[in-house]
DNA sequence: AGCGTAGATATTGTTCAACAATCCTGCAAG
DNA sequence: CTTGCAGGATTGTTGAACAATATCTACGCT
């Protein structure tokens, strides 16, 4: 596979300094320690697994108890989660679930469209290293598959999203992805039968990995293309059939 | 010019509501009456004046006192701000203007070109009234080049990429760019020049916009991209002879 | 009955004061 | 020069209180 992945210089004494990058690279994990966002981690959770329907409200009172948080944290989460997307804020009536539209799907996916295949399309030859993550994320998808597990599959979907776009090494794009997708899966949960929308991707997205590891960026993007167009018809087809 | 932007069908009596929408549109100045949000509107002028050099940190106790807000309110402006790109945030150290580099220009203009050129080729003919925000952009920079305020010229050519973008229809993207755009301006003010920086594209802001009206959108994509490329390179440029 | 309005109630918006947790500074010891 | 440890300053979080607003209810009017 890689030629040069084996090779290491070894050290002489105290000269090699290149760890510290990858050790800066978890500090993140040490910051990550504030109460909003550790509430907005479990509220997040929720919405994402659809525990709360859209349109509920989430009211200040109630979460202040059940989170054990002052109502000034409290309110703290609400923001970062509407900043996401998945919260909408009514000025003196409080934070609710989004209720998304057919609007939203046609606005999500067109975005997605755009950012992902721009991605795809100006791609060049890297470590063959860099695939590792999307590969995970197709095999977590196709043996969830085997379980049954459709909502797991969808998840590995995500994230096989998530580490296409994270190629591109844009900060901000990871962020817009992140939020683009977050409001997607709100979406998810509208439909009752999350099979019919996961399965027919797997394959295809097995196909795209295997695309980009022969180095044929141009004919993945058009692929993904298409595959976008395919899901959110079958997303906007879904809708229709329940709204 | 346009065949049909004179013809306005009379209203018979009480039936046209149209003017519900122009209204819906001011809404937001109404419920604008948050005084975190007020605050966050000073400081982001404060910011994007450039009176804020990047790296300063925002004090909570003092801008408390010089706001007269709660240290509260203070900080969920701060948080506003934060999301739009204008601040950031250092846990238990506080919020500072960023410090921008060549990295986040070739990421910043890597978006905008995406998007920004997506916008102008999936254009399609409609109203011309629409192009109406466009024309004012352009002819307020004229008009702001002639006095000198090459400032003025900078915003106005904010606003005409913004209007741009408003084309599409789409609320995600305008918030998008409405923060691409933030941070952009932040990045200006390291430029002491602004003339050399906004001077050449006045004339072409009036080329993109006379291509728009005459239905040109594959030209004009075109001509944006490069005029994306120019723009980048020219602020890479100034960044490496100051930085 | 239908409609609009006024007041009661509940929720959110905002402020304040206090304490806890953390970072920065300076200095002393090894 | 580096390490370890107070001290001071700043931020993080809490709780309570009051103000402002939306929702609900009841009343009076046509």
């Amino acid at each position: 596979m890689s030629s040069f992945s084996e090779i290491r210089p070894p050290a002489e004494h105290g000269t090699d300094t290149s760890w510290l990058r990858e050790v800066a690279g978890d500090a993140a994990l040490f910051e990550r320690s504030s109460s909003a966002e550790r509430v907005a981690d479990v509220l997040r959770r929720r919405i994402t697994e659809g525990a709360l329907p859209p349109g509920t409200q989430l009211s200040e009172e109630l979460l202040k108890e059940a989170l054990q948080v002052s109502r000034n944290t409290l309110r703290e989460a609400f923001r970062l989660l509407t900043h996401e997307g998945l919260l909408v804020h009514k000025m003196h009536r409080g934070v609710f679930v989004p209720e998304l539209t057919e609007v939203d799907v046609v606005d999500l996916y067109r975005l997605r469209r755009v950012l992902e295949c721009d991605v795809v399309r100006s791609l060049v030859d890297s470590h063959p290293d860099r695939l590792d993550p999307l590969r995970g994320d197709v095999e977590a998808s196709e043996s969830a598959a085997l379980v049954g597990d459709w909502i797991a599959v969808g998840t590995a979907n995500m994230r096989f999203h998530q580490h296409l776009v994270g190629l591109a090494d844009s900060t901000r794009l990871d962020e817009i992805t992140g939020r683009l997708l977050a409001e997607l899966r709100l979406l998810f949960h509208v439909i009752a039968t999350p099979q019919a929308l996961h399965e027919p991707y797997i394959g295809r997205n097995r196909a795209l990995l295997e695309l980009l590891e022969e180095g044929q960026y141009q004919r993945a993007a058009d692929q993904l293309n298409q595959y976008m167009l395919d899901s959110e018809a079958g997303l906007l087809a879904a809708f229709r059939g329940r709204g």
